[in-house]
DNA sequence: ACAGCAAGCAAGTAACCACTTGCTTACAAC
DNA sequence: GTTGTAAGCAAGTGGTTACTTGCTTGCTGT
């Protein structure tokens, strides 16, 4: 085993660790044996544990995939639904580590911003290209597109932190829940239809 | 000093302490300290730290007051911008415990789900009130009433608990944010204009 | 005046935490 | 064949945690 394999399945534990246990949960015991590592290993790589945990998360945001979207909107509906169908997947995928990092704002502002900032430039893309169709005359121009920006990511963002939490809420499947929500979402823009 | 007053002044303090710093951050002395209370003094209460947090979220989810929805919808606009207005400012001064909650799940499921069950009845009361709009034809008849309560409360939800971890996302003020939340969410369920 | 109870206080226990030290093993380069 | 490096291992340090014990103080009802 190489000194990088080590250093990767040391981020990778704490990672995991992290997002079921919080900071303070994830022992530095635990990572090491997680990761098939001596503890004392982990101290060679890394000179505490916050700096680990650090490195983790930021090692994390930096290899998200950027969704796509297209820089001139065409057929919103469908260009929508496909973005909306990935965030959430993604939204989903990570629940765990979302509601760790959030739940630790207040002891960790700094860790926290940083696990964010993927959301911030998501948000962005989709704010710049909900006002390209709005100039282009695709939807109604009489909303804000940030607004509507944090409608749709706000409604994808409750449905994948709320589902497992309370299923009760939400009585219906994963993918019919997108398509509703998409639906809803190009009324609320005053969309108009294209075939 | 009486006995309730300790166990409610301790009620209180590890609500505090749990919603700032977690379950594990919020340790019986910075408890008893925040009471103003003697650390044996709490053993003396409760059983142990667990029942103690147990039986601070419970009391606080019992107190959650109800937000009020008429039975038969009238003016959908007047009253659902009061009601949303209502719901987000209840998120936002309660969002350092949500997220604590929420970030403890893996950890401690039947904790959090205890106080999410306030939010439940919330949404099955809105989707009601949604089902009797559609009924009477005053909202579109083509949307699903649990799918549009989603999107609206996952909204007024992302917002909270976004805004002061992400507030390059809102660059609005919150009155207005709501204002325009509900005006999306109208168009999304087809509310006719009322006068 | 006195009994009972609730609280304070000092001290201690056993477990666990992050992190360190000293030493050994294995491999790879020159 | 020696040297450098990365890892393992056992043990220990000092601090913190939940929780306990034994004893003292002060207020209350009778």
């Amino acid at each position: 085993m190489v000194a990088t394999d080590v250093r990767e399945s040391l981020l990778k534990a704490a990672l995991k660790l992290f997002a079921e246990h919080g900071s303070r949960g994830a022992t530095t015991r635990r990572i090491a044996q997680e990761a098939g590592v001596n503890e004392v290993t982990l101290f060679r790589h890394f000179p505490n544990k916050q700096a680990l945990l650090h490195a983790a998360l930021r090692a994390f945001a930096e290899q998200t995939p950027y969704l796509r979207l297209p820089d001139t909107p065409r057929d919103l509906a469908a260009e929508l639904e496909v973005w909306a169908r990935d965030h959430h997947k993604h939204l989903y995928k990570l629940r765990a580590l979302i509601r760790t990092s959030m739940g630790e704002f207040e002891e960790n502002p700094e860790q926290c911003k940083q696990a964010m900032c993927v959301s911030i430039s998501i948000a962005n893309k989709l704010t710049d290209y909900l006002t390209t169709a709005q100039r282009a005359g695709l939807v109604s121009p009489d909303f804000t597109p940030s607004a509507a920006t944090a409608m749709l990511m706000g409604t994808l963002f409750g449905d994948a932190m709320g589902r497992d939490l309370m299923p009760e809420r939400y009585p219906y499947a994963m993918r019919d829940a997108i398509t509703h929500y998409v639906q809803l979402f190009l009324r609320a823009i005053g969309a108009r239809e294209v075939k």
